[in-house]
DNA sequence: CATCACGCTGTTTTT
DNA sequence: CAGCGTGATG
């Protein structure tokens, strides 16, 4: 007998995997006993909409293994909303999903995907354009587990990668005849030294910005699609009378790149736009070829990067844009969340639909967050709601000073992995890459193992740039910028000679490897000069031989370097260290061209291999955080100038984004949010920050003053009370004397022995230190169990970690 | 001509 | 604290 109730939440199961799970669907009614069951097959599901059908004529499903009877599937939490679903569905004409926070955005992306391809659309002619790279590859990775591998197919990646991709076919078409290469920030602050020491003469006696200041401009002004003086004066007002050096600036570095065949991030956007708006016949190749467009983080793209997108869906319409107006981060690099709104400008015909129900957070999550946002001076297009229940209420945490600040964290995390929280379940994120320091110092004292993720970027510390460049150089002759930097590591060559050299090889038409013809280090007082350009020489005859196997480059190119490294810099092993991860990056790569423009325009994550991940927590950006999720989320340093961060305490757009900022941070987390602020004066621990924030105040938050007691829950610091960790983490209620017991059975429960797979049965009643009472709902796989509690709903737990009793 | 030691300065977020 | 320019030294 079937419960038509189930119907909704069932009819979106449409593929023999739901997330990666084996679903059986069984035929008749009644206990697990009497089910026959079969394995779903193709010919079985016929499309989705004979999916659809499906749980008609069927009793209930399993779920790898686990059996769902209709009548308690209510709670499955495996598919589709029926505003999800009617985003996946919609597959003809533009569609705008206003997603919010944990809204099941993602997966509504997955589906799509997985749904176009059901419906015998080519996968090649889907693209799929995202905010990072990996956030592509993941979706791809998931719609191929709920479909098939003709997912992986799929064009997708960023916006640049996709306009690198397109402008390397079409390069003649944009006047750069011979290809070019990419660079980044690094390279275009290197370049734009040189073009300020060029100009010099014209400069003596002004006091100029910083390169990467100039750069920020430049770049900002070509984002917004306004004139340099206009960004000037909106952003930077104290440089406002250095508009037209700041001009000049800009159009030399722009000749320099053309006269040199290179692109930066922006140039790979203007240019892919550019062609587009000359070339009609170009646009219809590209919109004929991918006809369903799909954009994730609209909130977050630019103009330019909406007005591509209008270009490639102008024959068939078939774009499908997702993103969140409250979500907006990215502004200060030229985004614009209008860009939402004026979607329906361009696509009157399109489609609206809104996801509010988030499946990802407590109430008491919502509620804080909600709060947050009540106090927004825009107003935002949704607000969320869960089912979810239980869960406590946000913790603000006044920790006193910067180091108790560390200190409690540490305590905070350490306590709840001795309560079996594994550690890929806890973040801690922050405003900026800096205000973690203290904290990681502490971490690394304790032994706690962290991955931290954005900030400090692995291209650009200087061992990499080195090794990169030997192979720009070898890619790109004319580009002199890495040339120079190849030159500078060869003992007793500086700027000057670096000129010469560049000069003679340009005016003799020599090429790299015969570099120690150079004529001035032929004389006998320079031989050793001689000697180190002829292995230079010898370095670039063998790479030649090379390009086509990246992985034997670099090892190639470290032989020859790893002794420059040495003298370089005294931390030289760690440096050694990274240096060597490259190796099996390259080792994927056919060409050492490909492996340096992907390196480039998806560079990798700071810190690389030195902690496995599986035990490590994570600190990270919020900017960085954006799109994931954790069980435990501490957000440190709500403090005002630093969040919000001092540089936009002046401007309320920018104080808005702020806001934002905090909101996105906040709704990383499912189940637990803590908040922590130094009250007292932190300025004395370092004699920088004295400097820096002298005549500020800091103190709290100013997003946070104010909130209901109902909302956060705010409690004391000081060093030296662990007392003060466990009342952050228990509810006012229990007793201490209740408490105390619960630890020593832990104890004595460990010195047993570590549970093993076997002892866990789907169905058994399992107790959790921290989760409390939960069943069995996934049999153990790699020494992982899926758990339902009660009070946090489904959890993935690790054996290792989590100390589960059978009761 | 390269290199080193010194002191000053400005601190965000990223494809 | 690091990245920069400056001036002295080899």
């Amino acid at each position: 007998m079937l419960v038509p109730r189930c119907y909704d939440r069932m009819y979106t199961t449409f593929g023999r995997h739901i997330l990666g799970h084996v679903v059986e669907v069984l035929d008749t009614v009644g206990g697990p006993e009497i089910c026959a069951s079969n394995k779903l097959s193709k010919a079985h599901i016929g499309n989705f909409f004979g999916c659809l059908l499906f749980p008609w004529t069927c009793g209930g499903i399993r779920v790898s293994g686990v059996l769902y009877p209709f009548q308690g599937s209510g709670t499955l939490n495996l598919d589709l909303n029926p505003q999800q679903l009617e985003a996946v569905t919609t597959t003809q004409g533009p569609l705008l999903v206003i997603a919010g926070a944990g809204s099941g955005k993602t997966r509504t992306l997955v589906y799509r995907v997985a749904y176009l391809v059901e419906m015998g659309v080519v996968p090649e002619s889907i693209l799929l354009l995202t905010f990072t790279r990996r956030a592509a590859e993941e979706m791809l990775e998931r719609a191929s587990q709920l479909m098939d591998q003709r997912c992986r197919s799929v064009a997708g990646g960023t916006f640049h990668s996709f306009a690198y991709k397109v402008l390397r076919q079409y390069s003649q078409m944009v006047g750069f005849e011979g290809g070019f290469s990419v660079i980044d920030r690094g390279d275009t602050e290197d370049i734009i030294q040189s073009v300020i020491s060029e100009m010099k003469d014209q400069l003596k006696n002004i006091r100029m910005p910083r390169k990467g200041t100039i750069s920020e401009i430049i770049s900002k002004a070509r984002n917004l699609d306004k004139p340099i003086g206009n960004v000037l004066t909106n952003h930077f007002p104290h440089f406002a009378n250095l508009e037209h050096i700041i001009v000049s600036i800009a159009t030399n570095y722009n000749a320099y790149k053309s006269t040199h065949k290179l692109m930066d991030y922006d140039d790979l956007l203007l240019y892919f736009v550019k062609m587009l708006r000359e070339r009609p016949d170009i646009r219809e190749i590209l919109s004929s070829h991918y006809r369903y467009v799909m954009v994730d983080e609209y909130q977050d793209t630019n103009k330019i990067q909406a007005e591509i997108i209008r270009y490639l869906c102008e024959s068939h319409r078939n774009v499908m844009v997702v993103g969140d107006d409250s979500q907006a981060i990215y502004a200060f690099r030229g985004a614009n969340y209008k860009n939402m709104f004026e979607f329906q400008e361009y696509f009157p015909e399109a489609k609206i639909i809104k996801l509010e129900e988030n499946y990802r957070s407590t109430q008491h999550i919502l509620n804080f967050t909600n709060a947050i946002m009540a106090r927004a001076i825009n107003t935002y297009t949704k607000c969320l709601f869960t089912k979810r229940v239980g869960g406590i209420v946000p913790r603000l945490v006044d920790t006193g000073t910067e180091p108790e600040q560390a200190i409690f964290v540490c305590d905070s995390i350490q306590y709840l992995m001795e309560r079996g929280v594994p550690p890929w379940e806890i973040a801690v994120l922050f405003r900026a890459s800096y205000h973690s320091f203290e904290l990681e110092a502490e971490l690394t004292r304790r032994r706690v193992p962290y991955v931290k993720y954005g900030g400090f970027k692995f291209l650009e510390s200087a061992h990499i740039k080195d090794l990169l460049s030997f192979f720009r150089a070898l890619l790109n002759p004319e580009d002199p910028i890495a040339l120079g930097r190849v030159l500078m590591m060869v003992k007793n060559v500086g700027p000057t000679r670096v000129k010469k050299i560049q000069e003679w090889l340009k005016a003799t038409k020599t090429p790299i490897t015969l570099i120690a013809q150079w004529e001035e280090a032929q004389k006998a007082r320079l031989k050793d000069l001689r000697e180190e350009l002829e292995s230079l020489g010898n370095l670039f005859q063998e790479l030649e031989t090379l390009v086509s196997s990246p992985d034997r480059a670099v090892e190639r190119v470290l032989d020859y370097y790893l002794p420059v490294l040495k003298e370089k810099y005294d931390d030289y092993p760690k440096r050694q260290r990274e240096l060597q991860e490259l190796i099996p990056m390259a080792e994927r790569y056919n060409d050492v061209a490909s492996f340096i423009s992907d390196l480039i325009l998806d560079p990798p994550n700071g810190n690389l291999g030195n902690v496995r991940e599986s035990e490590a927590i994570t600190l990270s950006t919020v900017h960085s955080a954006k799109g994931l999720e954790w069980a435990y989320v501490f957000i440190i340093w709500v403090a005002e100038g630093r969040f919000p961060s001092s540089m936009c305490l002046n401007d309320p757009e920018e104080l808005e984004e702020e806001r934002r900022l905090l909101y996105v941070a906040a709704t990383r987390a499912k189940d637990d949010l803590i908040l922590t602020y130094p009250s007292e004066d932190a300025r004395k621990v370092y004699g920088f920050e004295e400097r820096y924030y002298m005549g500020k105040t800091d103190g709290l938050s100013s997003f946070l003053l104010g909130l209901s007691g109902d909302v956060v829950h705010t409690i004391r610091f000081r060093k030296g009370s662990r007392d003060n960790v466990s009342l952050a983490f228990e509810p006012p209620k229990r007793s201490v004397a209740q408490k105390k017991p619960r630890v020593e059975a832990r104890q004595e429960f460990k010195e047993d022995k570590a549970p093993e797979a076997g002892d866990f049965r789907p169905g058994e009643k399992v107790k959790h230190p921290a989760f409390g009472v939960g069943i069995v709902s996934k049999a153990p796989k790699d020494d992982k169990l899926e758990v339902l509690f009660a009070r946090y709903g489904k959890k993935l737990l690790h054996l290792k970690y989590s100390n589960l009793e059978k009761i």
